[in-house]
DNA sequence: TTATTTTTGTATCGATTAATACAAAATAGA
DNA sequence: TCTATTTTGTATTAATCGATACAAAAATAA
């Protein structure tokens, strides 16, 4: 390809919008911030990105989806799914401050984007319900393996699951500390049982 | 009282307020919004929040704040209280479709404003934490007398429902319907039995 | 009526916003 | 080398932001 070499790296850049975003969210994070973060300039700015900030928000999410993308993945050849996602739920407690502070990107978004943009948060929908058919495909299986007694619907356990989610990353800002987070959390997993 | 006579309603400006505010978080609600929404001029508007912005929102949480606080002067006099708290979330599952969308705007505060406000998130999160006291009240109550058989500590069978209620409305904008919901809501309430 | 006080409406402020214009820089292919 | 193509850095845009200035309006107290 002919012209004059990008200087930055794609993936680096959005990490660093991600973080951005995650913390000040869509509407409070300007411009300059994003500039500031990356260390762009606007022109490059807006020649990477041509729908500028929706376009950048839209692509950090999705960046994130990855995230939750390779941990599913990691799941399918996981000898007990349902106990990897526990020790997921159980380790959010032993995150530090500021990880409880953040709370998720991804349902941050739906909370601030409902009444400002409908594709960004049907985006961020999306992507919660991603993340609970992952929740349900592991219950389901555990159920008929014989690992998960409980026999309510995989898909409202499921959907219990991923409502779990949302509401520990509001509650572990009302208390960022494990002590708090811990009974909590293993309070909800004995739903599963 | 000397000098001309106000034509705007406190609790009126507030209310109007508050609803812009919840639908659209502090950020994206600009002052324009707020004007048009409340039918002052700006003259009007610095002159009764000299604060600006921030003030009006901090007023429209404690507006908000004094319904919780109605809540539990009602429960207070109940023959039932954690009854009552439980009706109130079933209640949630056939709410309309925009209550739904709009969610809990004490919440959406403290997804909003944790890097943003200090003081703003904090207020919010008080707010919370009182309604989870709340609840505790509500279950120790019901242990003593025999209602709710669950010998957990009502300490963390406060702090689960508020996690609860953050979920809830979080995962009612993924599923703003009562068929959806009201499973959901049920499978939660049978954690405190 | 007059003086005093407060609210209201309008015009406007400087700062910040997201986004563009455009030339210089830096490469690859001819 | 020369030309075409792309990226980069800087200057600048129009629009909107939250907030203020200030005089007219409207009341009360003297």
């Amino acid at each position: 390809m002919r012209g004059r070499p990008t200087t930055f790296n794609q993936d680096q850049i959005l990490e660093k919008a991600q973080r951005a975003f995650w913390e000040k969210g869509f509407a409070a994070t300007s411009l300059d911030d994003l500039l500031n973060a990356t260390g762009m300039g606007s022109g490059s700015f807006y020649n990477t990105f041509k729908g500028g900030k929706k376009e950048l928000f839209s692509k950090a999410l999705q960046q994130r989806r990855q995230v939750f993308q390779e941990f599913k993945t990691q799941l399918k050849t996981s000898p007990s799914p349902i106990d990897d996602i526990k020790d997921f739920f159980r380790s959010i407690a032993t995150a530090d401050r500021d990880t409880h502070l953040r709370g998720c990107i991804i349902s941050n978004t739906v909370v601030e984007m409902t009444f400002l943009d409908d594709a960004l948060e049907k985006e961020a929908v999306t992507i919660l319900k991603e993340v609970e058919a992952m929740f349900t495909w592991a219950i389901k299986q555990a159920q008929e393996n014989g690992t998960v007694k409980n026999k309510t619907a995989p898909e409202l356990l499921g959907r219990y699951l991923i409502t779990v989610w949302n509401g520990l990353n509001i509650s572990r800002r009302m208390y960022p500390n494990t002590k708090a987070l811990s009974d909590l959390i293993n309070l909800q997993l004995s739903v599963i049982g």
